[in-house]
Parts: structure tokens; sequence; C-alpha cells
DNA sequence: GTCCAAGCGGACGATTGCGTCCACTTAAGA
DNA sequence: TCTTAAGTGGACGCAATCGTCCGCTTGGAC
């Protein structure tokens, strides 16, 4: 299977190709955190310092540059979920988990977006390592409750529910977080078990997989059209 | 002071035009629910069943439209906290009072939108609305806080994080509205008091007057150009 | 150094939304 | 009925963004 003769260097891309892709993503990080994941891709284009036709063969759809330039915080997230597997106390590990999934939503501006936007469910790869995060999740969820910490009536869909709440919130108010971190307390406060609490509304009909795609026009979050 | 002759009906205005304004609102709501606030102005004349300068005419920025066409839901809201005054449980009005907005804001698909783009702070009779309103919802939380209700460090400023953070959830999952329940339950039950309470980060820097005027942008809530 | 496919950039046509202008229609007072 | 200003509708000019096409440039193998 080795690489045919003629043709370019190391992994199979000129050198060239791969320093501009790699300057378009940061520059896409920058406008979109700027202006927001519906912003012009020509903005993003001239920032990176290369023409349209470029950041298109790079990134045929917005939806391909959004995805590219927030995978890392994606990853990031997937780590912070293993990692809360991991923690020996499981409320421990989902507080970890909810705090830093809402630190990456309020530090990289237009991740939020990106993040509730989200794939395509035919994104085959990224449907699997979805499924795979939502069973995490779940076994997390089961394990904190079982501990004794997590109030039995959270349900997994209510980390949609604080994701979603918490992305508005990051989107409307980029500053210095502090709005952010108020709800994300308030919010981690009232999943403890409390033998004050009382019953909650039954949970939202939502698994983590379903709702970001349904909802979510193609590129950005917003609907329109007529 | 009295109308000179010629002129037109009742209050100045003719039977037809009246009737055209009734019929945009009415469209825009329709529109709004359905494609979001950022809807062309032209879907909503088209609906109306007329010409876009007749829309125009009558609302002459999208911003007049939008105030136009959820006005009544404004209102239901500033009667909402009156009636939260008035409450002889403190708590119990409070409650009422965060309730009724996000029921608003679920029911009224747009209207999350548009309450927090809402109104540019030149609008004087509006700034002075909103003033009195955050004067008066200061009252009702120092007043539940009194009763030992609500807890002590809950900051007047935290009810815009919550219906910030309840209008993206709202916005992202127009569905039946047990998510947004489920969320209006969890913060209301963190905001009771409670001796097991651990202190909160403090609270964001805003009131409610400044944010969503200073955020969003002077359409919709999403900030653009490049 | 030579060659050429991969890579590049910008011009371009298409589409969509905005808001205005102007000629036609109509409500309603006399 | 007649008059006329208020009201109306849609065509139009303008601007922004999209995504493609095509001729030029260049990395890197030989």
């Amino acid at each position: 299977m080795a690489e045919s003769s003629r043709i370019t260097a190391r992994d199979g891309v000129r050198a060239d190709a791969r320093r501009n892709r790699e300057r378009v993503l940061v520059a896409a990080r920058a406008v979109f955190a700027e202006h927001g994941i519906d912003a012009p891709m020509a903005t993003v284009a001239r920032r990176a310092g290369v023409g349209v036709a470029t950041l298109y063969r790079h990134f045929p759809t917005r939806d391909a540059l959004v995805r590219g330039a927030f995978a890392q915080q994606m990853e990031t997230c997937a780590r912070a979920l293993t990692e809360a597997l991991a923690a020996v106390d499981p409320w421990q590990g989902f507080q970890q988990l909810v705090e830093t999934v809402c630190a990456l939503q309020r530090e990289e501006r237009g991740f939020p977006a990106a993040f509730v936007a989200a794939f395509p469910e035919t994104a085959s790869e990224h449907a699997r390592s979805r499924q795979r995060a939502e069973r995490d999740f779940t076994t997390l969820v089961r394990r904190a409750q079982a501990s004794g910490a997590l109030r039995a009536d959270f349900h997994p869909s209510d980390l949609a529910v604080v994701l979603l709440a918490h992305c508005g919130l990051a989107t409307a108010l980029p500053d210095d977080g502090a709005a952010s971190r108020r709800l994300v307390a308030y919010l981690l406060q009232s999943f403890r078990t409390d033998p004050a609490n009382k019953p909650l509304p039954p949970p939202a009909a939502l698994t983590l997989r379903s709702l970001p795609i349904a909802t979510a026009s193609p590129q950005g979050q917003r609907p329109s059209r007529a």
C-alpha cells in the first residue's frame, strides 16, 4: 500500500497545503469567536491570508470548517468524560465534567454554538463517538446516584438541558464568565441529593444524540429561510 | 385641540390602515415563531397579504415590528411582576414570576429572542419601564429573602442569568416544553434557602437593564458582519 | 534544472434580503 | 357624488454572501 512514486510529501499532502489548512483553522477560531459561526467564509479566508477557493477546498462546507475549528475542544470534552468516569468519587467526576464543558463553552467563544449546532447525524464517525459519550455519561450518572450524592431523579437528558441553557447564556453574554459560573453553581447545587427536594417535572424526552442535530439548521443554530 | 376637519376617522387612522396593521402583527408573530425573528420582512408581508411598503410604513425597522409583535407578551411580564409584588407570600410571588415569564418564553416561539434582543436603550419609554421593573424586582427579592425562603446570596442580576439561559434552551428546543419546565424547576429549587448550600461564585456584574441591550445586535441577537 | 500535478487566488454569476420610490386605489368628509 | 390625502403594492436599485470556475504558481520528485 506504499504511496506511489511521484506524489508529494510525508502524508501525501503538500507542505504549503498543510500550512494553509492550519492557518485557516486558526483564523476560523478567531473569526468565529468575534462574529459567531455565521461569519462570512470570505472573512475567514481573508484573515487567514488565503483565497476563498483554498478555504473551500479544505473545508467544502461551513459545517466542516466549524467542526475542524473546534475539534480540539470536542476532544477535550471527550477526555473530560473519560476522566470523570475514572474519578474515585463519581459525584466529583460528574461535577468536574459539567464544569469543564461549561468552562470550554465560555472560554472559546463560538464554541457553544458549534457544540450545539454540531454534526449532521450522517457523520457516522461522530454519531458513533456521540453514542459512546452518551452511554458513558449514563454510567457516570448511575454511579453518582448510587453513591448517594446525585439526586435520584436526575436524568441523563438533563445534561442536554444544562448545556443548551448554558450555551444560550454564554452566547448572549460573552463577558468575563461570571454569569456562566453562577448558573453552573446554581445547577450543580440543585443536582445534589437533598431530602428537601420536591419532585421534578418529567425529564425532557430527548437523548443527547437527538437534539442538537434535529434542531440546528445546517449552519449556525438559528432557523431562517422562508 | 379637536382634530381638524377633513381628516380621517376615530383615532386619526383610516380603517384599512388599522386593519392592515393588525394583520401584519398577526403574521409577524406566526412567521417569527416559525422562522425566528430574523425571518425576511417580505415573508411577513406576504403572510399578512400586504405589500412590503405597507409593512415598512407601519414598522420602519425590524426592531419596531418585533417590539410590536410581542408587546402583549411584554405586558404580561410586567403584569406578572406587579402580581408578584402583591402576593402575600413573597416567595410564592417570586416563583410565580419566574414561571410565568419562562412559560411565555416557551409558548410564544420567537418571543425569547425578542425578549432578549429587546429594545435599543434609546427608546426612553421602554428604558423607563425597564428601570421600574428592575426596581420592583429588587424589592421582591429583598422581601422574599426577608421571609427566609429565598437564599440570601441570590442577586437580582441572577434573574437575567435565568432568563438568558432559559431563552437559549427554549430557542434551541422548541418542543413541548419539558426541558424548559425541568430547567425552571431545577433553578427554583436551588434558589430556595437551604442550610446545606455552599457559597456561590460572585454575581454577574450586570443589571437587568444593561445586558440584553448592550449584547444584542440591532436585529436578532446574533452578532455578524465582518 | 526541469516538469507537472497539486495547490492557489480572485473574479464572477447567482441568490437572497433590504428599503425606497412612485403610480394607483380608496376611505371618508363635504 | 366628488375630492383628496392617506394608504397601498410591487418593481427596482443596492449590498452581501455564496460557491465555482479557471488560469497562474509552486513544491518536490527525478
